[in-house]
DNA sequence: CTGAAAGCGCTTACAG
DNA sequence: CTGAAAGCGCTTACAG
């Protein structure tokens, strides 16, 4: 393997003038850095990036975490912040929680992290009270996806998750419905991040703003997936006299829900009417009524406001927090309630 | 930031000895492990990665190459494989080729890969003749999963493609159709990956033991997205007289196919009926008749392929090449055709 | 603009 | 079982 006083060698120079010439650091004159460039091309010289690394002290890596990677909305911010993340020349460290506590913890308060990447990004991850210390502790510069928990000193990058609700709750009302469901995230969770409180929240405020008082029988929690929307659908049917409409915290939950009633023998929209947030890929082919909610943005801009602080300026965070627009995609799954 | 010999101090030893003791190697006596292991927690000592790599020349990363992420499959994949990894205490570095020749001639010939990890895992990543140089010249252990082109030397994880097409062919068959068509990938692509040629193959192959002879008219090709399948279905109406029934080289092409289907007044099954490959999550909302293939297990399996090599056992793959068995699973998209 | 030298913080033969 | 010393391969002040 060649080093780099092969190099310098080669080239005539010292090893520091081929690490600045490499690097196009400024400080290196124009002949000397294309005699470098040449002596590295033709040796077939790459830098150690361990080497390099401590002896710099940057890893030029970042860490993305992730409750999980396979729904919709993770793997498109995962896929957008990767191609961020690497076109700027960082390596992306994925992290997956996988709903694990054990693994939360051990990524906060194991060396997981320690010096091994430049920044953090957490996406949709709790954080208790005294979780923050260990976050802080890393010393990193750091970005928030989706809600999770703000964390002092971070920027955030998310959608207003009360007003996306309430855009989902007013398709329903303004067609007529008065008996709707909402199915919702496990608000028992201690850790539970603010995404479907704030949904809740959205749903119930704009219920009551039309005079209705939401009903705690069509209220239901469920983990965010097909067999949570699912699960949860169920429960609302067995508790009997089921809503003319559903809103769900997410397209796959609202998936699970639609599976739940046709089998049930209930017809969508004839009979029950269904919306759900995020304009998942599917939603299309399901004819999913939904709010759109820009996933590769958030992981896009999450990737950008990294890069600031990453390339020195540790304090200059890009746009700094950043709150997306949602938007109303009208499909076949809502229609008004048959005897409206 | 306290390093190693802040612990051989406090404990009494040489850096040596607290290398050796925290690493957990057998030549050190229990007492004195136990003093480093105090010394260590009461300092909050914790190894710098980069140090380590650099004198050790071992990264404890895994570079996991993709296609796409969102894809099903690949996030299935991806899921599993850090579990599994990052259970085993290897870091995993993700990256997405996006479908892009560009990034996959970076990954194979820039310094992204080079003293980055330790192994390898290509995810259904196409490599060409002259591209085995770039890869082998690594000089590192890996593993293939979903065909992709196989690497000699490594073991590969995978399904049999041909006769899970035959599985779906004869179910289609079964059923009594006879103008089926298929919807499959690019087979003009120079890296096409093997996946879908072999997917083609079974069908075809199977199609002719029954006699008949598979009908160019109904050989449409796109890309494994729903988009894909939605554009070929589209392809496939325009060209006239519409199949009884479609074999869609993937649950995303299938599902495209049935949104066009409907869109365009033709009923699944009553008119036309659809049958994937994957058993997609979403499948069982859809409705989906598919032939299921282990996602996660192939994601598990690679990983755990990779731990024999990583720990040092150079040669010593773990069950060397897999394939795993595929299942088809019957829902509500097949049924026979209208008059047979 | 460039170089000599120190330093980043570990691990690994080697010797005992 | 343990330690002294060299070495991993870069980057960074510092000096010129």
């Amino acid at each position: 393997m060649t080093r780099i006083d092969d190099v310098a060698r080669l080239a005539g120079v010292s090893t520091a003038t081929v690490s600045r010439a490499l690097r196009g650091l400024p400080t290196v004159s124009q002949s000397t850095r294309e005699r470098v460039l040449e002596a590295a091309s033709q040796l077939g010289y790459i830098a150690s990036p361990s080497a390099s690394r401590l002896a710099g002290g940057k890893t030029r890596a970042v860490a993305v975490v992730v409750p999980r990677i396979t729904p919709w909305f993770f793997s498109t911010v995962v896929e957008a912040a990767e191609e961020r993340l690497h076109r700027a020349g960082y390596d992306l460290l994925l992290f997956n929680l996988g709903g694990s506590e054990h693994a939360r913890q051990r990524l906060l308060y194991t060396s997981t992290l320690h010096k091994r990447v430049d920044a953090l990004m957490l996406v949709a991850t709790p954080l208790a009270e005294n979780d923050f210390a260990a976050v802080t502790g890393l010393a990193l510069p750091g970005v928030t996806v989706s809600a999770g928990t703000p964390v002092p000193g971070w920027p955030s990058v998310r959608i207003d998750d009360i007003a996306t609700a309430r855009t989902a709750t007013d398709h329903l009302l303004s067609l007529g419905h008065r008996r709707i469901a909402h199915i919702s995230g496990d608000s028992t969770d201690e850790l539970a991040i603010s995404t479907h409180l704030d949904r809740r929240h959205g749903f119930q405020q704009r219920m009551r703003s039309r005079g209705i008082e939401p009903d705690p029988a069509l209220d239901v929690e469920a983990t965010f997936t097909i067999a949570g929307g699912s699960k949860a659908t169920a429960e609302l049917l067995r508790r009997g006299d089921p809503p003319t409409a559903i809103f769900a915290a997410s397209d796959e939950m609202a998936m699970g829900a639609i599976a739940t009633l046709r089998s049930a023998g209930l017809r969508v929209p004839d009979d029950v009417s269904v919306i759900g947030v995020d304009d998942h890929d599917v939603a299309g082919v399901v004819g999913l009524t939904t709010v759109a909610q820009p996933a590769a943005a958030q992981g896009r801009i999450a990737a950008e406001t990294l890069l600031g602080p990453l390339r020195g300026n540790v304090d200059e965070y890009g746009d700094r927090s950043v709150v997306l627009p949602t938007q109303l995609v009208v499909r076949d799954s809502t229609a008004p309630p048959r005897e409206s």
